[in-house]
DNA sequence: TCTTGCACCTCCCGTGGCGGCAGGTCCTAC
DNA sequence: GTAGGACCTGCCGCCACGGGAGGTGCAAGA
């Protein structure tokens, strides 16, 4: 066509349907000047020379790689004298598919938690559901990835047992002293005291071994306290049937005072 | 400031701060919709209400699960009245997550296995290693998504060993090929004959139990053979010394004459 | 000769989820 | 009076193209 045929290469459209690269592609490689046909017919379509192919092929490789196409036009121009740079950069780009990797596991993680909530009916409310939502969050917003991290570590480390069976302690003692605080027991009553010291030993097995770590996680969690006493007490109190949504306020100012009479 | 602070609710710097969200991206929410602030004051500043920020914080969470904002604006529209919806937005997400985590891991093993290639130095020359990477993106092109997946799957199942075993024996035939080519063995000889009858069976611990796939994965084959002779011969040259890059394609047509000989 | 049709060209707008800047307003504090 | 900070709107930019409009060049059929 156009008498074309007896120019060397290759039109746009063959090399699209060899290469599998779109027209569309091929005019934006040129535009910014990744892989320009080396030259053009009179009537100014781009005839593709077998070298530019090889560079589509080379380029394409790259970008199933993940590279942006920036980093490709680095790497192809000085990859030719050396190697080492290329190597540094599928290092790199290895590091990312794994950091990535593990990212997309967590959340799987998490999304499968919430999605089994929500087979098991547990939460009938769209509003109580929607309140874990947020304090998905608030958790992301006061934590930071390295203290998620640990926790989250931990929690794995100690089993799901154990985290269950500190969960129902806690709903115990959160129980006790709601019973105390309607009862107007003192704060330096020993029995109240007792049940403070147990609660102090409750978070004791998810301590990390670096102490500074314990002390920047307890701020985190004293300020998300501060913050969002609200939707937390909301949350707790959706989960069980014993705790209206404004106790556990009141229950913990009351802890507070116990540890403080001490 | 502005005397807004008897004003109920927070200013966007307050709201910026306290969920983590930069202002640009606040405003932004408000733009499309997302998030509109409740009211604005006299002077035309946004004031969110406690209602706007647990909003906020759900879209966050939905966020970070990787929904899109049009997504989350309408599953936060109608999740009130259905949570089926938002369980099956997570199912389908999740889905995604897992999908896309089979894909960054089969290209991580490949960088593994180029970045390994680089640091064996067995490819100094950059320009070779380069036609390793055109042949990574050939080979995409002339196989589906599909076949490539059935011939991993074979691989794997068969082992390493066997794959290896299986070059190596089809190296030893190239060669006797080879010789049988420089020597100008008639087609029909009896030991040729046997020699293609082998080369025949190498491919058999391959093939999938469907025979309609395996001819797809043959004519695939054919296809790249006919358009990329060069390119294979070069890399095929470069890992072996006894191969000059135009000796295979030579050895390749005395092989099929070989074969309809028969 | 006219039409139809195809391959190709350039130019330009759109995508998503914001980042960032310019230039203005509003209010407080020194 | 003015310096500064928080806030406002409007607009351009990113990345890797997709898609469409409107034009050109050429061949084959009516």
């Amino acid at each position: 066509m156009y008498g074309d045929d007896v120019a060397p290469g290759w039109s746009i459209g063959e090399v699209s349907r060899r290469t599998g690269i779109t027209i569309r592609t091929l005019y934006h490689y040129d535009e910014i000047g990744l892989v320009r046909p080396a030259q053009r017919t009179a009537s100014g379509h781009r005839r593709y020379t077998a070298s530019d192919v090889r560079r589509l092929y080379r380029v394409r490789a790259l970008r199933r790689f993940g590279l942006s196409l920036e980093e490709i036009a680095t790497a192809l121009a000085r990859s030719s004298d050396d190697v080492v740079a290329l190597r540094d950069l599928f290092a790199a780009q290895l590091a990312e598919f794994e950091a990535s990797a593990l990212r997309a596991a967590r959340l799987s993680e998490q999304l499968r938690g919430l999605i089994e909530q929500l087979d098991a009916a547990a939460m009938p409310d769209p509003e109580q559901f929607l309140t874990t939502l947020e304090m998905i969050s608030v958790y992301e917003t006061y934590f930071t990835e390295e203290q998620r991290e640990v926790l989250a570590r931990r929690r794995a480390d100690l089993g799901e047992q154990v985290v269950e069976a500190t969960k129902m302690e806690w709903l115990e003692l959160v129980r006790a002293f709601k019973q105390h605080v309607e009862d107007g027991t003192p704060v330096d009553d020993p029995a109240v005291r007792d049940l403070a010291a147990r609660w102090e030993t409750l978070g004791v097995p998810y301590a990390s071994p670096d102490p500074q770590a314990n002390d920047r996680i307890a701020a985190s969690t004293a300020a998300l306290w501060r913050d969002h006493k609200d939707e937390v007490s909301r949350g707790v109190s959706n989960q069980v049937e014993w705790l209206a949504p404004d106790d556990l306020p009141k229950i913990m100012e009351y802890v507070d005072r116990v540890r403080q009479a001490r």
